[in-house]
DNA sequence: TCAATGATTTTG
DNA sequence: AAAATCATTGAT
């Protein structure tokens, strides 16, 4: 069973496809074979007025992938070190993305792309059209739990507060 | 608890 | 043009 997800996946708003990732297989194509990831955790980042999202600010150099049609990859630098994964969604000039935070075998977004050799030359990369990177159907979740977001403080009220995080409990791994 | 570490953004 | 700011992690 191996279906990818259809362009339409990743036009609705964030907060549509935010949970609906979680369960879904990350497939990616290196060097030694294909592997295939669970995703287990994501964030939501809502683009104009959520002063946690990068692209709240306008659009800058960095954040003018967030402002194409969803369906391709935003990967940046964070903290010096770590690749941050997100995924833009919803349609031309609506900035929105939702990270990728954990996978059923990696915990954290630093460390999971450095366990799927991430980098710059991902961002842009469209998951519909690639052959090296795209998501596919995969279980459909019992159950999804919700808490604020992690690392943004700076953004303020409400932005803190609000449950944009969804993951999967512990037992729900595989 | 805090240093590492660098691209992006702004004088927090 | 310089300085602060981070969607973090791991070692002390």
């Amino acid at each position: 069973m191996s279906r990818k997800l259809p362009k339409s996946f990743y036009l609705r708003d964030v907060l549509k496809v935010a949970p609906a990732l979680l369960g879904k297989k990350l497939v990616i194509a290196g060097e030694t074979g294909i592997r295939k990831y669970i995703i287990t955790e994501t964030e939501a980042y809502q683009g104009a007025f959520d002063l946690a999202c990068h692209a709240s600010k306008g659009k800058t150099a960095r954040t003018e992938v967030m402002f194409r049609e969803g369906g391709i990859l935003y990967v940046y630098l964070i903290y010096g070190m770590y690749w941050m994964m997100n995924i833009v969604t919803s349609v031309e000039n609506d900035p929105q993305a939702v990270l990728i935070r954990g996978l059923d075998k990696v915990k954290g977004p630093g460390r999971l792309t450095r366990q799927l050799e991430l980098d710059r030359s991902f961002n842009g990369e469209s998951l519909v059209d690639s052959s090296r990177i795209w998501l596919e159907e995969g279980t459909e979740p019992s159950k999804i739990l919700t808490s604020p977001r992690i690392g943004i403080d700076y953004a303020g009220e409400p932005w803190v507060s609000k449950h944009w995080r969804f993951y999967l409990p512990d037992e729900e791994l595989f």
